[in-house]
DNA sequence: CTGGATCCCTCACGATACTG
DNA sequence: CAGTATCGTGAGGGATCCAG
């Protein structure tokens, strides 16, 4: 792509991610390597030869690392550089800001480990201490001193089960409608009182 | 631009701001509103039917407003609405990001306000506290305990002079060549070592 | 089966000219 | 000043094909 022609960190920045496709293969890398294939199934309307450009202009920019898993797994893996991994906070505030206008889930076709990153992303910060469960749906994770695990922890403080629009719900205007919560709804109430306005004023 | 098919908060958000442009667009209007001529001129190399687009498209998407002016100064400007200040910790973490693989700047060409917008981006998060006066080429600004502003001020604690790649220096590497500082020299080294590494390790 | 490369087609982008 | 109209180019999307 082009350069935008300014001296701006900004620009800059977005020359190297900023073509279409580009962050969000950052955001599957955020979750370990991965090899071209996953990388085709995790962005499904990705051309191949798309996938192929970004990966090596990433790589070229010095995000994205190429290696040979040695044998007997002989195939190769991306992973993004300690330079790609900075990307983490500028994808956080981005997702943040577009969980705002998203709307609630379609049931079907959620990703496999959405709730662990949904944890992660709107209530991590919020929930500094204590041990939250949650089942979802057919996801399982857990909130443990503000980090999200996989799985429901044993001897949670709270265990929330309900399914991905009620989930959805919980978070974003706080109904409980179809939300089953045992043990301390108190303190699963506090975390979500800490939560602002989340949906477009709009 | 088509949708990424997923439900996903960050491929929500680059269907909002993820073309080419709408970005840098956010960032101009990060500064007040500005008129269709301004954001010319601020983004010289974007097509003004383009420029018309990515209004259209914030527009919709509740990101930017336009607005007449009342007369006599009837004329329209663009600015940004609530939702669309939000954006303003994603453009700084990018920014931030962006900065450290940027390089020195040119001598010429810098954009009218960037120091003040340098001093917000690099300093801002460091020096809560102190008056930090600077004078760098043709541009002034100060930082009041954190907050940026236009002009030298009175009585700073510490008075910085140098051109645009000394001041690049001097928060990259910490390097003093070529800057003279007056004042309490030792404050302005205590927030420079607050800095992490800047520079791209590779 | 993984890891791509190639082709084609469409549309978005960039430059410029033009209008209310 | 604030856009719209037009047109050429090239990047992105989709399908297919090929090599290890």
């Amino acid at each position: 792509m082009k350069n935008y022609g300014q001296y701006c960190p900004i620009a800059h920045a977005l020359g190297i991610v900023g073509e279409r496709w580009s962050l969000l293969l950052v955001r599957e890398l955020l979750d370990g390597p991965k090899r071209y294939t996953d990388l085709v199934t995790g962005l499904p309307k990705i051309g191949t030869n798309n996938l192929a450009a970004r990966l090596k202009d990433l790589e070229a920019a010095g995000v994205v690392e190429k290696r040979r898993l040695p044998p007997p797994a002989a195939s190769t893996v991306y992973e993004l550089s300690p330079y790609g991994q900075d990307l983490r906070p500028v994808i956080h505030e981005l997702a943040r800001w577009g969980a705002r206008s998203l709307g609630p889930p379609p049931l079907h076709a959620l990703e496999p480990g959405w709730l662990m990153h949904a944890l992660d992303l709107a209530l991590s910060p919020l929930a500094r201490s204590g041990r939250f469960a949650f089942r979802i749906g057919d996801e399982e994770a857990s909130l443990v001193d503000g980090r999200p695990v996989a799985g429901v922890v044993e001897d949670a403080d709270v265990l929330v089960e309900t399914d991905a629009v009620g989930f959805y719900h919980l978070v974003a205007d706080r109904q409980l409608e179809g939300v089953r919560v045992d043990g301390d709804v108190a303190l699963l109430e506090s975390v979500l009182a800490a939560f602002g306005p989340t949906l477009l004023p709009a």
